[in-house]
DNA sequence: AAAAGCCCCTGGATGC
DNA sequence: TGCATCCAGGGGCTTT
């Protein structure tokens, strides 16, 4: 479910609800990707700070340590004063004295880990090799370029892998590719300076656009709110395969690179 | 170092 | 209606 957008949608729609809270009890449920890695009863009382995110991971600060938070395919957080009881779904949740966060999870690629700060080893292995922040000022053009120029996979494997750029799902990774005219199987190390910027740029704009609309909704998105996101602009290839482009008309196609679908306009992604 | 495959898990859609 | 098959927005791990 979650890219980027998503992501950081939901990081601001309980960010400041929660952050000064104390917290009263944690419940976990089914195993998640990784086990928590402290007993529950650590962090009973801790208080939390803030919520930074980086790539798809959300960093819940705590007065002492952090919790490494990520939403894998199908994983949702609500986080609310009064929230219904437990489904079978919910697989953490952790009480605070402004409002129970719970993370929803059907297929469970989602996690939840404590580590005792940034530089911790659980910390270090999961963000340590995290690509740039397509949204920040360190997004930054020429390393972008020096970053595509030393891969030979396809560009779209290599924008998915996260470790140039962060944040870009299969959907956006479609969608950006069409932006910029690139065709999805052409080697990252080939592309020219010119079309390293043109998607240097469609990564920044359609990510930037994404979350100030909400969150898309090509799916089932929906914030910690419960709001849930309206993204302005329909997929213009993803999940499109047999239909008219929206600019041309040729039939869009769908292929598979790395066991991921793929799509793209055959005739405005010439190259 | 980088690339390619595998796998974790459940639910919804589709087809017979 | 029932059952099998395929597919899904991620990403760490192992093997080449």
């Amino acid at each position: 479910m979650p890219e980027l957008p998503e992501v950081e949608v939901t990081r601001l729609s309980f960010a400041q609800g929660i952050a000064g809270s104390r917290v009263v009890c944690v419940r976990m449920g089914k195993a998640l990707r990784w086990p928590l890695g402290c007993p529950v009863s650590e962090l009973v009382g801790r208080v939390v700070r803030a919520v930074r995110r980086r790539g798809k991971y959300l960093l819940i600060d705590l007065d002492q340590g952090l919790l490494l938070l990520h939403l894998g395919m199908s994983g949702r957080l609500s986080f609310a004063e009064h929230l219904a009881p437990a489904g079978a779904h919910d697989h953490f949740e952790m009480k605070t004295t402004q409002g129970t966060l719970r993370l929803t999870d059907p297929r469970r690629f989602g996690a939840v880990v404590f580590a005792d700060s940034d530089s911790a080893p659980i910390a270090q292995k999961l963000l340590g090799k995290l690509g740039m922040e397509p949204l920040s000022d360190d997004f930054d053009l020429s390393r972008f370029h020096a970053g595509l120029k030393r891969r030979k996979s396809s560009i779209k494997e290599v924008l998915l892998a996260g470790d140039v750029v962060v944040g870009v799902g299969n959907i956006y990774a479609c969608e950006v590719l069409f932006l910029a005219g690139i065709r999805p199987t052409r080697s990252a190390a080939g592309l020219g300076r010119g079309r390293i910027a043109k998607l240097h740029a469609a990564i920044r704009d359609v990510l930037a656009r994404a979350v100030a609309s909400g969150g898309s909704t090509l799916r089932d998105f929906s914030s910690a709110k419960g709001e849930s996101g309206y993204f302005q602009l329909e997929a213009m290839v993803y999940g499109r395969a047999g239909q008219a482009c929206r600019v041309c008309a040729t039939p869009i196609e769908s292929i598979r690179q790395g066991q991921r679908s793929t799509f793209f306009c055959p005739h405005c992604q010439k190259s």
